[in-house]
DNA sequence: CTGAAAGCGCTAACAA
DNA sequence: TTGTTAGCGCTTTCAG
């Protein structure tokens, strides 16, 4: 049925004129060139036959591939998938095929994958690998490859990034606490190395300070990753302190998983005896005992956000998106409570 | 620096040999073709000059494209990430890349996902949808469309199909009940029209007739769909009975989700008053509370073995895979107990 | 404004 | 065994 593959001679014959005329037609840019009546006979035969570009054809002679990579550390993290989505409804709308590569968070294996996808002729990329490298960054932007950086902020001048406002979506977790009356509240750090770990510390300190509250370093538990595995240890280490925070902004959501674990493991009862705030909403996290008190990050939009500042890249009309940071807002669940009276 | 690109001709012209014959020599089935001497040569010098074969010209001149096309309802549902990786996994391996589509559910949006699909030449499509609509399916057959299906089995004859053994998974579920001393046990069925929700009601009713226990019409509860809301419902209603069940078997682990909601809503304590076991084991759903005691499916592997059934296809050798059905498994956490001793 | 022709890089039929 | 050639379907000069 739909089988039969059209081509430009196809239509050209039908409508008796030359094909390099339809492909003028076809083409938005070169439809000026050519008489209004012809173009307008040109355009209803090839709807009528259901003309249908042949890509490769197109791709080979342009070396534009309308394929653009997006580059992960693990779809199986669930704040990826919204992310994605966002991305492959906007670039979808404008003809573009995403391809995914998941990195599993090795630099090796992400240069791999890079090279890989421009051995694929993608016209664009979008990371949202958190790594602060900015080597890799600066040899795309060297040859010229649009990219887009998500959740990644880099010191490389004129580069689009899509980032949220940590500092404010860290800073109404703080104020949301300090309103139930915790002053001893401790933040779990993701790594300094990535731009979030990085800017979510810097609004910890701020927002803890414009509450007049003390921030030892000591209440600051550095992570290597944002894991749930080291936010259970950190946790651990915090509470094993003089005087313990009662509080507990986490980096992510699934370092406040790993909170979880630990207070179970520590037979402290959340939120009676400490609350704990995340930060992303993923998926489900509504669901845990008790449900996640968390900073919501709109990161469909943000994948949209990444799409459309690509499509502008790739147009060429330099829309000067730059960075672009999106607010979060918090959402209150379970987790989190008032002080408790003992301290 | 990885810019430049190289042609068949440039490692022809190295070597002092056609571009056909260089051609020849990459081509795995063509290669014993040319003399060893010059194969080896020219193998050489296609190393060292880099050279990466313009896939968008072989595309054009074989109109195999090396992408498969993937088909699910939405990337969001947890279920799906696992077994995407599984797919990209293998099929990236052979040089394949996956590009992905969400039907959210809408059967006219899937008709127009694969139109596109095909429009792009795939070379195959994976579907993950769940229906059990087979026209679709004729049609792709029909034009010679490598196709695959996962978790929806097919009255159409010899088409590959990737299963869960739904009777084997639902039995284990049932078994570890009725080892707990649970007699009125309860399944919250996924639709009938989905080939999963039919296959674990008749594993159900198998299950609890080989435990000799009763299985009357009312502790079957059909749902619209496999979502939370419906989960919900669907307990709400299995509780407002004369006798109501002790253990549910739900039909994945969203509907195990909506029973949470809907035990908490009743006032009733899972696991003391209420043993839930769902299906998947989806991520995150040990870290609830409490943590879901479900069947686990090898998603990962199944995406696995998808793939290695479409390049079986796409190899022209025909496997015969058909319909391969993997075996899952229990894990038993928190959300299921001894039957209460009112019962 | 329109047609002719070249060629993107590759493979596959045909010659030598 | 190797070289020659003809396109795959499209865009884009260059003529007319």
């Amino acid at each position: 049925m739909s089988n039969e593959r059209i081509t430009l001679k196809d239509v050209a014959a039908k409508v008796g004129v030359h094909s390099s005329t339809v492909s003028r037609v076809l083409n938005p840019a070169t439809r000026g060139m050519v008489s209004p009546e012809i173009a307008t006979a040109v355009a209803a035969a090839a709807k009528e036959l259901g003309y249908r570009p042949n890509l490769f054809a197109y791709s080979l002679r342009t070396s534009r591939s309308f394929t653009i990579g997006v580059i992960i550390p693990d779809l199986t993290n669930p704040v990826f998938p919204p992310l994605i989505r966002g991305i492959e409804e906007v670039l979808g709308q404008s003809n573009y095929t995403v391809i995914l590569a998941n990195t599993d968070n090795d630099p090796a294996r992400e240069e791999t994958l890079i090279a890989a996808m421009r051995g694929r002729q993608v016209d664009g990329l979008i990371l949202a690998t958190a790594r602060r490298d900015d080597k890799l960054v600066r040899d795309i932007i060297d040859d010229k490859l649009a990219l887009v950086l998500i959740n990644r902020a880099t010191q490389v001048e004129n580069i689009d990034c899509i980032l949220t406002d940590d500092a404010a979506g860290i800073r109404v977790a703080v104020d949301h606490l300090a309103a139930l009356g915790h002053r001893r509240i401790a933040h779990i750090a993701g790594p300094e190395r990535l731009s979030t770990g990085h800017r979510r510390i810097a609004g910890f300190r701020h927002a803890m300070a414009a509450h007049g509250l003390d921030c030892p370093p000591a209440n600051i538990a550095a992570c290597d990753a944002f894991s749930e595995a080291e936010g259970q240890r950190a946790l651990i280490a915090l509470m094993d302190q003089p005087s313990p925070p009662t509080a507990i902004v986490a980096g992510n959501d699934m370092q406040a998983l790993g909170c979880y674990a630990a207070s179970e493991a520590l037979n402290l009862n959340c939120p009676a005896d400490i609350s704990i705030v995340g930060f992303n909403d993923m998926p489900i996290v509504d669901r845990l005992a008790p449900p996640l008190t968390t900073v919501s990050v709109p990161l469909r939009k943000m994948g949209a956000a990444a799409a459309q500042a690509m499509l502008g890249r790739l147009s060429g009309e330099n829309p000067k998106t730059g960075t672009m940071e999106l607010t979060p807002h918090l959402v209150v669940r379970g987790s989190t409570g008032q002080v408790p009276p003992t301290s």
